[in-house]
DNA sequence: ATCCAGGACAAGT
DNA sequence: ACTTGTCATGGA
């Protein structure tokens, strides 16, 4: 063990890290593996987090800031509605944390993710880290996230080589976008939740949902709300009752800010991975 | 084989 | 304003 990270309260590293917000860690065992930065590292819970670092010069801060190791938690589950629905995905998804990504990754990501099983982006994901990232050595190999500038730097082709389809030219614009400097995703946190979901959604390939996972994911949008086809399915079963023509996304949006609170991201994320737990188990 | 996946967007009603 | 077609690809 090479390092030790102080961790207040209770966390679940495989509901945090297996619930797809982040696409580069891998479950071995009790542990997780994967790549923060320019570091990899390996990861398990005994009491608080510990790990290893695999390849790369460790950044325990960095990584305490990823895994919102800080960040009380109480106060999020205070501030929920009783619900029956909620409060079970809270029950079994206990220690479940929203990440604090990089911006750049997180937005690069769910470009990736759109119309994809998890499984299948974390594949594209890994191939064109391998094939564009610089490599941290290790054995074997580990391979930073390519930064905008190198992906600005690709052709279309090389990325869909990646296997990323249709989603090349999109990702290749944000990439373009950002080294040039006419996306800042650094301040996008200083902009009203409207202002930052209107720079993102500006970008060709990414709409409300991914724009909403970006927030959420990377940019401190505490209450920002992604809907996607299950959670659409989760709020459409349990708030709205079928007979009335079924809501369009945008009033199920107002439902959740106003339902869910100041923390409905938090909510979203339980309820994403409650579903999917139960759906994976039932089948 | 057919359907669906952490969607977005244009085109047609 | 609402519905449908299209964009790639792999896994179930």
């Amino acid at each position: 063990m090479d390092f030790r990270l102080p961790c207040p309260e209770w966390l679940d590293l495989h509901a945090t890290l297996g619930s797809g917000q982040a696409f580069r860690w891998v479950r071995h065992g009790d542990a997780w593996r994967g790549v923060l930065g320019h570091a990899a590292y390996e990861l398990w819970w005994e009491g608080e987090v510990v790990g290893r670092t695999l390849a790369g010069r460790g950044n325990t801060r960095a990584l305490s800031r990823f895994l919102a190791l800080q960040e009380p938690q109480t106060p999020i589950l205070h501030s929920f509605p009783q619900d029956p629905m909620l409060q079970e995905a809270v029950q079994a998804c206990r220690g479940l944390r929203v990440l604090r990504q990089d911006p750049w990754e997180c937005l690069a990501s769910f470009i990736l993710s759109s119309t994809k099983q998890i499984p299948h982006i974390r594949k594209i994901i890994e191939t064109m880290s391998q094939r564009h990232g610089k490599s941290l050595g290790g054995s074997p190999t580990w391979y930073a996230f390519p930064t905008a500038a190198e992906v600005a730097a690709l052709s279309e082709l090389q990325l869909r080589e990646c296997g990323m389809g249709f989603r090349a030219p999109h990702l290749l614009g944000a990439a373009r976008a950002v080294d040039a400097g006419e996306l800042d995703l650094a301040s996008l946190r200083q902009l009203s939740h409207e202002e930052a979901l209107q720079r993102l959604t500006a970008l060709r390939g990414v709409g409300t949902k991914i724009a909403n996972c970006v927030l959420l994911f990377s940019c401190g949008f505490e209450q920002a709300f992604p809907i996607d086809t299950w959670v659409r399915r989760v709020l459409l079963e349990n708030w709205f009752p079928a007979g009335k023509t079924r809501p369009r996304d945008a009033e199920l949006q107002d439902f959740a800010a106003s339902f869910f609170g100041p923390w409905a991201g938090h909510a979203q994320q339980y309820l994403f991975h409650h579903i999917r737990l139960r759906h994976d188990k039932v089948r």
